[in-house]
DNA sequence: TTGAAAGCGCTAACAG
DNA sequence: CTGTTAGCGCTTTCAA
């Protein structure tokens, strides 16, 4: 990789008339900006973005920390911050806390370390159950942009990129509702977390809007659990049900293979609405009914966020919360 | 952030010596070395990775380059990156080549620049269909360490991390036989592939080496269709089969599911082994029989191989293929 | 035992 | 129109 200060001496001239030139700068004869030109390009000159983001404060990188990059949402979501960020001309550095809050807060603080101008993070569930965001304060101290997506706090001031998880539920609840069922169960493999319970409460709420009494028993929560399937079998000989909300993708897909194993008789007439995404809910026949958080666009509104903040340096200006609309997709 | 240089102006000691204090230099006196640490850790110093990287002409990341995220595959084998490289004190910038030969070009390109010391990458299948690795010499011409995984070739000299496919396919196959069955269907998503193409035939090897003859309409081919649900309903009410060797994640699920809606009566005596991981043959009940290709294990092996050459600096010494093995889960 | 100075590759203010 | 110079934050001779 051929240096500026090289490319100089090959053409006799200074170093800075070969950055200028490169820039376009106006104050350099034409001749010169062309055969400098053609010397980079000869000798396929790339400036060096390491010694760039020394100079100017500016990497031109964000970094990205997630609690889990297997979980189809966040490798989507981090899909669209990717395309986002290239298109840019960012890149992403990516760091995984499996949902611990000391990996989280060394990530931050390996990142932090002029490595990035920003952050897009999903909260880990360990700092979302502790109430602990003290290294995120870290954050705006070093004068870093901040995003929060999907897992977010209040305690943290930033701008965010959210979904109306009680409503999305409340919403296809009511399809199932609309459609004549009242002994719906509740399927969910996220109980930790925040979300998950607002999920579990649109699917209350809507219930108990239309004059359903909640069951209780009708809840079933996979979360940790090492025998996801025996609990489902166990659920489904113990209840009696007509359909089925799912808080998230896996539950969807092995409620439904489950019911089918077990129930082949009823299984057509008891409809599942679950979260998932397109190619997710292919993998299920006759395919799932879902509800769309639009990961891959969540996360691009996140890098969008983040970049505006970057380029007009307007760190501070009152947050934003960007809630993307989710879409129930039936079949 | 605080610098040195601050450091060392509220200690009244020069930048030097503040540097050396900091890496326990021998020549600083334990009383200063004292003073400076505790003020570094009052302070929170940390050292500019970018200005290091400049120094000391080091990065200590890696750039790694995938066709797709979303492919659960690619999705653990970065888990297994990412991992490896935090552990050994290496960050991860990550690129998306969409399958696409110049987005890869592209983001080498922009990795290049001074951004990464070495590069994993698994080839875009456009890059495998061309035959064209023009840009993957780059790296080497860069002096930039490389290995490659999964999607390889022979093309480019450099440490690689692979599995045997055909191999693996044709144990699994061997399994099947072994239980009898004499019908084996063959489906696959992802027949565009080298390695596609690698399973295919451990399939059908296995299938002649035992004197069965290969019938090419047991083999269903999804790769790209808009209906893949479509093309496997026609396949089981043409075809009679006894088992299924599936080549992907993608279609083992949905195989499977179709295969328990359309033909509920012999489902359970139509073994099914395809390639998968733990969480994904969960996905569905009876829980799917799968050969485990370990991506995580890949993506640290992967790691490992690059750090290690970049740490011993030997770039340049004959290249290793290592064959990480597969495993056959059985339920 | 400490400090001054050079230099990694680049940009930009200023001088010529 | 072109060049000189300083400096981003750091490490590392070399000198004091």
């Amino acid at each position: 990789m051929i240096t500026l200060k090289e490319l100089a001496k090959q053409l006799n001239v200074s170093v800075s008339t070969v950055s200028k030139a490169l820039h376009d700068a106006k104050d350099i004869s034409e001749g010169t900006k062309k055969r400098i030109k053609e010397a980079a390009l000869l000798y396929n000159y790339r400036p060096n973005k390491t010694a760039l983001a020394l100079k100017v404060n500016k990497t031109n990188t964000i970094g990205v920390i997630i609690p889990d990059i297997l979980n189809p949402f966040f490798a989507q979501a981090l899909h669209g911050i990717e395309d986002y960020a290239t298109e840019h001309n960012y890149d992403t550095i990516v760091c995984v806390s499996h949902d611990q809050l000391k990996k989280e807060a060394q990530s931050l603080d390996l990142l932090m370390q002029g490595r990035v101008d920003g952050f897009i993070l999903s909260l880990s569930s360990e700092s979302l159950a502790q109430n602990d965001f003290l290294h995120i304060d870290q954050i705006a101290l070093n004068k870093k942009g901040l995003v929060l997506f999907d897992r977010t706090t209040d305690q943290v001031d930033c701008d965010k990129v959210v979904i109306d998880d009680e409503k999305s539920v409340y919403d296809a609840t009511q399809i199932l509702i609309s459609k004549g069922k009242n002994k719906i169960a509740f399927v969910s493999n996220i109980e930790d977390l925040n979300l998950g319970q607002l999920r579990k409460k649109g699917y209350e709420k809507a219930l108990s809007d239309i004059g359903i009494e909640v069951n209780h028993s009708l809840s079933l929560d996979l979360t940790g659990s090492l025998d996801p399937h025996g609990l489902i079998k166990a659920f489904l000989s113990q209840q009696e049900i007509d359909g089925v909300i799912s808080a998230d993708n896996t539950s969807s897909l092995m409620f439904k293979s489950i019911l089918k194993s077990e129930k082949p008789d009823i299984n057509s007439e008891i409809p599942l609405i679950g979260f998932s995404d397109e190619k997710n809910s292919l993998l299920s026949y006759p395919r799932i009914d879902y509800i769309d958080q639009n990961a891959m666009k969540i996360g691009s509104k996140a890098a969008e966020l983040l970049i505006n903040r970057l380029e007009s340096k307007d760190l501070t200006s009152k947050s934003i919360t960007f809630e993307m609309p989710t879409e129930i997709h039936l079949f």
